[in-house]
DNA sequence: AACGCTCCCGTGAGCGCTCACGTTACCGCT
DNA sequence: AGCGGTAACGTGAGCGCTCACGGGAGCGTT
């Protein structure tokens, strides 16, 4: 229990050697086990560095073995089943790759964000997740490292992003819904920007391909509960509403409780199309319909550019770094 | 484009340096923004760092600037909502904290595991998580770093490892069924392991304290799907079982699905209480009664074991590594 | 006795970067 | 003219480790 630290300098494999009565790299051989070192004295090596606490530099290693490259993955919330979903993707496509992914959680807080990216320009090789941050900000603090931005909905030039198309997903949902009869056709949009999402502008995009108008709208904050508040205020305000799109399954789960709180039978009362495709969504009563995005995919094509950005290898373009979102019927409408 | 990579050595600060027509320092002053430089210089490095694609190595940072500390999160399944919880709790401890946590997602696959810390070894100062490896494998390729495993069944001496106590919420859950008038108790448990889990024995204990049998048992994947085969099993060899508890809620999940398939009401005709006290459990219908663990507390802990060990400084031991579950009833029991 | 071989072990160099200093040039002030 | 002062740069050293060597001891072989 040497823990007789009196000046806090790391304990290096010097420190080990010396008090080993052996060179470093005879140090350095007992603890990566390559031969070339005698059973007594490994095991003399062995005792002094658990005796001293010695715990090889990371950095002084990789420095000299070029070592695997890693990336920092950001997300807002991973408690989110969404955000999980695409994490898990990401993962196991770096895990493919043998590289190592840092997980970062900003808690959906902006701030949280900033200083995380602060810390994160010196741990990784590329980062990709979810940004909030402006571009500039961006810019500034990655200093060149390759970035690679998921679902921004402003577009960007400066890094590359995978964009989520759900126009088609949506229209295909919306005709669905007139298709069955309704017309009186609610969104709960989210509530975490100022403005309407990009997800409500195809929304009311595809109610006048229909021939309706923009039907009513609450925000929801994203959790089930905020969702089940935001139903409640819309059915309100506009008791005759039939159907509601929303902006993600999570925000329709809410929904759905709340409509059995009212009273309302889904579908036949009240029909709910949610966003994203959670495989939560199956779990529900009665199973939700939802514009279903492939995570599995999305995860995959961001570590995909990332690894191109990474090789300055003619990274993706374009419609190439489109996920296209569809409509997955189940019972909810 | 100077992708005129002849050889592949990578580009260092000096090749920016050599190429700006200045100094290593300048070159680094430029990249980290401090003072001491002129705007045209700056501006100079900057586009010769740009234009030979340029970028550090976070190894050599790192050595020569004491930097954070970052722990391998060794997880079997992401997208079970159990370890998410999980994961995200000892996310945010660790941020807490300012390290970095870089994620490892085995599959479940225990070849995958070891290929997994393997790699990691070199890439983090401590590993925690779920670890199916033998004690002797997991010691000889840590070599020293500090582990902290997480309900390892069978005893450990060797490592720090997070117990989980479901004893006693466990016994309060059958005597709640008891207490109910149920006599014919079964159990789900996980099909994983050639044994039976721990949890199992919890319950024939608890059977016993209550004067019961053990009741009958049937086996399930980890899966909404593998409960509710292992339901459909169980109710068909023992048709007249009135309740069940389960290896986890995501089997009671599909127990709930199948009961409801099968034409069982609950709580009526079949009560059914989980494991894990998973917030998913609030959203099914009916919502679920469950033996709940702090998962927040969970990760907490082993964190902060981890952080101990690191600093050398007095580690937990005994009862203050365990966390205790307790029964959470809700409708479904 | 001389050679060769294997088994251990040590020595120098260098990975790519930042820190603490020097050094130079240029300005204003007395 | 001489001084101090500051802005803008360069120079050596060193972070902790591994790699490619080099070298001695001990053994057997001809």
């Amino acid at each position: 229990m040497a823990s007789s630290e009196t000046g806090s300098r790391r304990v290096t494999i010097d420190d080990v050697a010396r008090s080993a009565g052996v060179s470093r790299q005879t140090v350095s051989r007992a603890l990566n086990d390559k031969g070339e070192i005698g059973v007594s004295t490994k095991q003399r090596v062995l005792d002094a560095a658990l005796e001293l606490g010695y715990r090889p530099s990371r950095f002084a290693r990789g420095l000299v073995r070029q070592d695997a490259i890693s990336v920092g993955l950001v997300i807002p919330d991973l408690l989110n089943p969404f955000f999980t979903e695409v994490a898990a993707a990401a993962l196991d496509a770096a895990r493919a790759r043998g590289w190592h992914v840092v997980v970062y959680d900003t808690g959906d807080r902006v701030e949280e964000e900033r200083g995380t990216l602060e810390v994160i320009a010196s741990q990784v090789d590329a980062v990709v997740g979810y940004l909030r941050q402006p571009e500039d900000e961006v810019d500034k603090l990655m200093r060149g490292l390759p970035v690679v931005l998921i679902d921004r909905e402003r577009r960007t030039e400066r890094f590359s992003s995978i964009r989520i198309d759900g126009e088609g997903g949506v229209h295909a949902a919306i005709r669905h819904l007139v298709d069955s009869g309704h017309r009186r056709i609610g969104m709960l949009d989210h509530a975490g920007r100022s403005e309407p999402s990009i997800r409500h502008d195809w929304f009311v995009s595809a109610m006048s391909a229909c021939g309706l108008d923009a039907g009513s709208v609450s925000r929801a904050d994203q959790s089930v509960e905020g969702g089940e508040r935001a139903l409640k205020a819309l059915l309100t305000d506009h008791p005759a509403t039939t159907a509601v799109f929303t902006f993600n399954d999570i925000i329709a789960i809410g929904a759905l409780r709340a409509a059995r709180r009212l009273g309302r039978r889904v579908p036949r009362d009240l029909a709910v199309i949610g966003f994203d495709g959670l495989r939560l969504g199956s779990l529900v009563e009665p199973p939700l319909s939802t514009v279903a995005l492939d995570t599995r995919g999305l995860g995959a094509l961001a570590v995909e550019q990332t690894a191109r950005l990474l090789a300055t290898s003619s990274p993706l373009s374009g419609d190439e770094l489109v996920v296209r979102a569809e409509l997955r019927l189940r019972e909810s409408a």
